[in-house]
DNA sequence: AGATAACCTTCCAGTAGCGGGAAGGTCAAG
DNA sequence: CTTGACCTTCCCGCTACTGGAAGGTTATCT
C-alpha cells in the first residue's frame, strides 16, 4: 500500500502521514526501494488519529489515546480522564469566544458603517475597557 | 519612558513590545545609549493593540485597525467590515467547537471510567463516524 | 575605584501541526 | 529509452510570541 493510497483511504494528506511517522506515531515498513509499505494496522491507526485530531485532541493527546487503544489492559478511566480534560478545554474556549463575541457584536452593531470616520469600534479599542 | 514602564502601563510583556516594533507596528525613539524611548503616542498605540489582540484580532488585522485609527479620513465602513469578518470567524469557531463538544460529551458520558478496558470513547475513535 | 544588581540591547531557538517546494531516486507504459 | 507519475528526504515558512544567552549601561553601596 503506497502513501497516496493510504492518504486517500484515511483522509489524511501524505505530508501529514510522513509527519506522523517522523514523530513516531506510526512505523510503516519499507520496501527495498525505500518506499513506505503500509499494513492494515497502520491504516487503522491513521484513521484513529484522523478522527481524534478532528475532535480537536492535540497530537500528544493522540499519542496517549493511541497507546491506550493498543493497551488491552488499559483502564477506561484513563481514557475518560483525557477526554474529560479536553472537553473542559473546549468548554473554556467556547466561553472565551462567546465573551469576545458579545463585546465585538456590541461594537459592530453600534457602528454606522458609512463613509464618515466616527466609529464606536475604534473608540472602544482606543479607550481602556470601561466598567460595564 | 523605558520598556519596563511601558509594559507595566500597557499590560503587554516587554518581549511583545519589542516584537511589535520588529514587525513595524510601533516606532519608538532611541536614546543615545540605544535604549528605547517611548512617547505617549506609542503607549496609546500599544494599549490599542493590547485591546484589539484581546478581542482576538490577528496581528495583521491589528495593523489595519491601527492604520484606520490613525487615518482621520477613514470610512467607518472599513472598520466595520474588518470587525464583521472577525465576528463571523468567531461565530464559525464557536459552532465548530460546539459540534466537537456535543460529540465528545456523548462519548464521555457513555464511558464508565473504571478499571475495565472497555471504552466507548476509543470505540468511537476506532470506528468510522457512523451516520447520525 | 570596584563590585553588585538591575536594567537595557540583539540574536537565536523553540513552540503546534503541518504545507510548499526543491532536488533527486524509481517504476510502468509507450 | 524517454516520459510522466510516483516516491524519497530536507529545509523553510506560517502565528504570535516566549525563553534564554551574551553582552552593554546605570545607579547604588562599600
Amino acid at each position: 500500500m503506497t502513501i497516496t493510497e493510504v492518504a486517500r483511504r484515511s483522509g489524511l494528506p501524505a505530508k501529514t502521514i510522513r509527519y506522523y511517522e517522523s514523530i513516531g506515531l506510526i512505523r510503516p515498513l519499507r520496501r527495498p526501494n525505500g518506499y513506505r509499505a503500509f499494513r492494515d494496522g497502520d491504516i487503522m491507526k491513521l484513521g484513529f488519529l484522523a478522527r481524534a485530531r478532528s475532535l480537536g485532541f492535540s497530537v500528544e493527546d493522540c499519542r496517549a489515546l493511541l497507546a491506550l487503544w493498543e493497551d488491552k489492559g488499559r483502564a477506561s478511566a484513563d481514557v475518560k480522564a483525557l477526554a474529560s480534560q479536553h472537553l473542559a478545554r473546549i468548554e473554556a474556549k467556547i466561553a472565551e469566544l462567546e465573551s469576545l463575541h458579545a463585546t465585538l457584536a456590541d461594537l459592530v452593531s453600534a457602528c454606522s458603517g458609512d463613509h464618515r470616520p466616527d466609529c464606536p469600534i475604534l473608540a472602544g479599542l482606543a479607550a481602556p475597557p470601561a466598567g460595564r
